[in-house]
DNA sequence: AGCACA
């Protein structure tokens, strides 16, 4: 212990495979260590630009023998080693690796920061990133926002292992075409570790998500700029937004719960409250989301098309007047998602108790099965063909499977519903048609992984996702 | 000219 903090500058070092190098030039390059140190073994590391004057360097050789052999060399040459002239001092580093040649942006961590280009902020929604990154796990958490680097995106993971298999999957590629307005030629993603661990999401907005939190407040002032009048791409002037769907249902042979719509309008995001009551003998729905976006999303993707197939209950949707719906936190016609969890919980467990939980296991209903939406989760069917280089996990080999979607349901056995979910949905942004015609009883596809924050009590959560009782 | 990085 006596000699351990001198042993550094004696020249009885131990040899260690990395070398330690002096005097080099300031803005000495890599590329020139190696040079320098490559006729005596490989380099299997550099660190350079070291220290205050940024004028020493690490070098590390695969082998032991390989380092001694430069130090051997140059300890008996008479022509020092040099860099542009100046001679090098080399001694064995009193370290036996290089620990840390990374930049701070790759350190691996849970939170990513994405950069993406040659886009506006408005031209990729957070439903967007969030479909884009679910594809690798559970995204917990989104943050936005503008810098001179362009428009950049925070994306948080539960964990270090899924943030680094997103980033070396999608580092450099592009979000595919089909989910950017036809204006966006081209969207390179550039990811690098955050060094944040936990963002902290004060409000659901069009620029930051939480969603491991359903309950978070929506930020008012987040909003406004979503309230104005908005310009389609057409340049046609649409009909005034709102967070909140009015939905007219036609055709009805079969009975629409609100699990049924919940299922269906929950695969573009957070559904807040839902309503059902019928006028002038027909059924009519509200249904609130948190945000425009996502209620325009929902609405392009869903507008006109049938819950089940053969024409039933077929949708029309529009914007309602209303932005936040006064509706019975749990009853037979209208649910409120935001109530506390442990109410939720409480009435939950109220019914299991007293009665059976027809609304979450519904055996006579078929159609209403309301687990039938989440083993449906999937990759817009049109994916294999519309994108032959693409970079989604869930795209290739022809597949279209979401990896996240559920093959079973504990408690009790999947069965495909009848007469089944049949109505494909488009990607958002997609101006293609929806196929009416599937017959096969498949459930239905949607673009949008469900959010696992969107589950009703009691439901299963997709493999990978967390369930958002506990958080 | 004498040991980095978080």
């Amino acid at each position: 212990m006596s000699t351990s903090g001198q042993q550094q500058f004696r020249y009885t070092q131990t040899p260690s495979k990395v070398l330690h190098l002096r005097n080099l030039p300031w803005d000495c390059s890599d590329e020139e260590l190696v040079e320098l140190c490559k006729p005596f073994g490989k380099i299997v590391n550099t660190k350079c630009n070291v220290g205050a004057n940024r004028n020493q360097a690490f070098v590390e050789f695969a082998d032991l023998n390989q380092a001694i052999n430069m130090v051997s060399y140059y300890a008996s040459s008479s022509e020092p080693a040099q860099v542009r002239g100046k001679t090098v001092y080399i001694q064995y580093s009193n370290r036996n690796e290089i620990v840390n040649n990374q930049s701070p942006g790759d350190v691996p961590g849970n939170v990513l920061l994405v950069t993406i280009e040659g886009v506006e902020a408005g031209d990729v929604s957070i439903d967007v990133i969030h479909l884009v990154f679910s594809a690798f796990g559970f995204v917990q958490k989104i943050a936005t926002f503008e810098k001179a680097a362009g428009f950049q995106a925070l994306i948080q993971f539960s964990d270090v292992g899924t943030a680094s298999a997103a980033r070396e999957a999608l580092d450099g590629r592009s979000i595919p075409k089909y989910l950017l307005p036809e204006h966006v030629n081209h969207c390179h993603l550039r990811i690098s570790y955050s060094a944040h661990t936990d963002l902290n999401i004060k409000f659901q907005s069009h620029r930051s998500r939480d969603f491991t939190n359903p309950y978070l407040p929506v930020n008012p002032t987040a909003m406004e700029g979503l309230l104005q009048p908005v310009v389609g791409p057409d340049g046609k002037k649409k009909e005034p937004e709102s967070n909140v769907l009015f939905a007219s249902l036609e055709n009805m042979q079969y009975a629409v719960t609100v699990d049924v719509l919940h299922t269906v309008f929950s695969a573009f995001g957070t559904v807040q409250k839902i309503a059902i009551f019928e006028k002038n003998g027909q059924t009519q729905a509200l249904i609130q989301y948190p945000d425009l976006t996502t209620a325009a999303a929902a609405k392009d993707a869903l507008e006109g098309h049938c819950i089940y197939d053969g024409g039933y209950c077929k949708l029309h949707l529009s914007y309602s007047r209303h932005t936040d719906l006064n509706v019975q936190a749990y009853s037979d016609k209208s649910r409120d998602y935001t109530v506390p969890e442990s109410s939720l919980l409480a009435m939950q467990q109220a019914s299991a108790v007293h009665a059976p939980p027809a609304v979450w296991h519904n055996p006579q209903s078929g159609p209403a099965e309301s687990s039938a939406g989440y083993g449906a989760a999937s990759v817009p069917g049109q994916a294999p063909t519309s994108h032959s280089s693409s970079w989604n996990p869930n795209l290739q080999g022809g597949g279209s499977t979401f990896p996240l979607a559920p093959t079973r349901y504990p408690g009790h056995s999947y069965a495909p519903p009848v007469p089944g979910y049949a109505t494909a949905v488009n990607p958002p942004g997609s101006s293609q048609q929806i196929n009416h015609n599937a017959t096969d009883g498949r459930p239905f596809s949607v673009s949008q992984p469900f959010h696992p924050s969107t589950m009703p009590p009691g439901a299963v959560p997709p493999p990978g996702h967390a369930p958002y009782h506990g958080y």
